[in-house]
DNA sequence: ATAGGGTTAG
């Protein structure tokens, strides 16, 4: 039998009765399609749009509703949902209870563990998996190999590489590429390399797994060497030999590559425009950013990590203007971070609010990332009420979350406050480090906590192996300086297993200040001047503990020893946020164009307090240059 | 349903 179905603008098809056959029974069930088919369609199609929790548990009512919990095709939609929403022990609950689950139900529990990172989860399932001998497919061992190449866990590795050649695995493309992936990322490119040999048919994603092994290893002539083999290079393989020539500082090999590949996408230019923002050269930055055909979120982070790098912070504010204004590109966290981190530079605080807002409208409300440069913000700018508000609002804290509110606070001289979360930072299992310890000793410095001061000293080095670094030693120099224990820390000095730098002889200097003591500020003084000889700033200070004996003689004297050193010392530097851009000036400035009302604003300011009794304490400053800002290593010119 | 490529913080 022969039937010909005629198409509108088509040629008559004819169709077999092998095919007609197949078309009846289609037509059959269309018609007969049962129920349960219908519902779980209808309840697969609610679990993909699911968003939120509480549309979760209402589709899960209409799940038992309808009996159809441990549906087959049902319950790993479930799963998948709840692994959308990082809940996988509410997904965990329900595969418990599942009496046989399926291949695809094993498989969206792994799934699930690994787009959640629980990368130790995927490899024990797995393990129970085997021993309950249900059956892995081919889509099973891709996660698997992948989480194992996540954490440590060659040994599980080798295991499921194993099986994964007794269940005739090992030659689909998907499971050899992650194997190969799984083995270099741990290291092994000599295993990886084993198993994109054995492969009887490379396709282009293995070729690009093993060129990027090698390119993990640094060892880019392999590489190279493989590229230059390779039947078929796609986009894909471009960019990433190019970024192998990138990572090692590389940027002419790599501006070649780029120059004869045969198309580029947006990754490519991207790719390239990192490489130079990276390797410093923002001038080839700006012009490749200018060139560019299209640009995304990341093209502008490029250009903005880029002036970030580089220190023009005034630059990354200009170019995030433009982004959101000019590009109307939406930024996304990376690019937060980097703005807010500019504006902690620049002190820009009212920028910096206004971006935490901004932030907070396209929906990063307690995102890690955004949080914790944004109590850097409020640290750095001295609104450390801000910078608490934000801690709170972050969910799920990290390291970074505890150091940087620990050290804000610490800076801030709310020692209690610091001492307080750290002890709450162990309490939530988080392991502090040296960082962390930086601010757990300044804050003990602005105490006087002395005694409690070295015994954290000590569980840095007893409980946390920590190995104290040159500011942690900084840091119990000025415990004892401004405990007054002059002579202590001079020892402490003299005992230190590292050599002490310039910051350390400047604290114990700052220290002679505040303690009028001569006699040790000379020889700290002997010290800075052998580590810095050209830094005048050192002189300064202890012309400035002379000032404060009266020693006017001394001031004199060391006036012309700073003369004849022939350095002058750079002058301070102060950054104000004007509008929506940030100014700097120097002290008795006159560059800028209204410079003659500035001065007129600033004298009618003088005037008002001292109106009202305020005598200004030119002692304190200063006072910055022994605090040595620890956390940042830098020392503060006066 | 499964494999390859970029940037973010103290």
């Amino acid at each position: 039998m022969v039937l010909v179905i005629a198409g509108v603008n088509r040629a008559p098809k004819v169709i077999s009765g092998w095919s007609l056959l197949k078309i009846a029974k289609f037509s059959f069930n269309l018609a007969q399609k049962p129920l349960q088919i219908i519902l779980e369609e209808k309840l697969i199609l609610l679990l993909r749009s699911c968003r939120t929790l509480k549309h979760l548990h209402q589709i899960q009512g209409q799940i038992i509703a309808h009996g159809l919990e441990y549906n087959a095709y049902v319950a790993p939609k479930f799963i998948t949902a709840c692994a959308g929403l990082k809940k996988m022990a509410y997904a965990r609950k329900l595969f418990d209870r599942i009496p046989d689950p399926n291949t695809a139900i094993w498989n969206a529990m792994l799934r699930g563990y690994s787009q959640t990172e629980s990368f130790w989860e995927v490899i024990v399932l797995f393990s129970q998996m085997n021993s309950l001998g249900a059956f892995p497919n081919c889509f099973t061992l891709p996660i698997v190999l992948k989480s194992c190449g996540m954490v440590d866990a060659t040994r599980e590795g080798e295991e499921f590489h194993c099986f994964a050649i007794k269940g005739g695995f090992k030659s689909n493309p998907f499971v050899a590429t992650t194997l190969i992936d799984m083995y270099s990322s741990r290291g092994f490119v000599g295993d990886a390399y084993k198993v994109f040999q054995d492969l009887p048919e490379r396709n282009v994603v293995a070729w690009t797994s093993m060129i990027n092994a090698y390119i993990s290893c640094h060892d880019m002539v392999s590489a190279r060497r493989l590229f230059d083999l390779a039947p078929e290079r796609d986009v894909v393989l471009w960019n990433t030999i190019m970024s192998g020539y990138i990572e090692l500082g590389e940027m002419v090999a790599a501006r070649q590559l780029f120059d004869k590949m045969p198309n580029r996408d947006v990754m490519s230019w991207n790719t390239m425009l990192n490489g130079y923002a990276n390797n410093c050269d923002i001038e080839s930055c700006e012009k490749l950013f200018k060139e560019m055909p299209e640009r995304n979120v990341f093209s502008w982070n490029g250009l903005i990590g880029g002036y970030a790098l580089n220190g023009h912070f005034s630059e990354v504010l200009g170019s995030f203007k433009r982004m959101l204004i000019d590009a109307n590109v939406l930024p996304n966290d990376a690019t937060l971070v980097t703005v807010l981190t500019a504006c902690s530079r620049l002190w820009a605080l009212d920028m910096g609010k206004w971006v935490h807002i901004y932030a907070e409208n396209i929906g990063y409300k307690g995102n890690l990332f955004v949080g914790n440069a944004l109590i850097d913000l409020y640290a750095k700018c001295g609104t450390i009420e801000n910078a608490v508000v934000v801690f709170n609002c972050i969910s799920r804290k990290d390291l970074i979350t505890w150091n940087t509110i620990i050290n804000g606070l610490a800076v801030h001289g709310n020692a209690v406050d610091a001492l307080s979360l750290f002890d709450q930072m162990k309490k939530a299992g988080e392991k502090p480090d040296g960082i962390t310890f930086v601010g757990v000793l300044s804050a003990c410095t602005h105490m006087g906590l002395v005694r409690e001061g070295f015994l954290y000293f000590q569980s840095m080095v007893d409980e946390y192996s920590i190995v104290p670094q040159i500011e942690h030693y900084g840091c119990m120099v000025d415990l004892l300086g401004r405990a007054g224990l002059l002579d202590q820390a001079v020892d402490f000095v003299r005992n230190m297993p590292i050599k002490a730098d310039a910051v350390i002889w400047a604290t114990i200097l700052g220290a002679c200040r505040i303690y009028k003591n001569i006699e040790l500020a000379g020889l700290a003084l002997q010290r800075l001047t052998e580590l810095e000889p050209n830094n005048p700033a050192n002189f300064v200070m202890l012309s400035n503990l002379y000032k404060d004996l009266g020693r006017w003689q001394d001031v004199a004297r060391l006036k012309v020893a700073i003369r004849d050193t022939g350095f002058r010392k750079s002058p301070g530097c102060s950054v104000i946020e004007v509008n929506d851009s940030v100014v700097e000036f120097y002290s008795l400035d006159e560059r800028h164009p209204e410079t003659d009302n500035i001065y007129r604003a600033l004298r009618g300011l003088t005037i008002l307090l001292r109106s009202h009794g305020y005598v200004p304490d030119l002692k304190q400053v200063g006072q910055g240059a022994c605090d040595g800002g620890w956390t940042t290593r830098k020392k503060v010119q006066i």
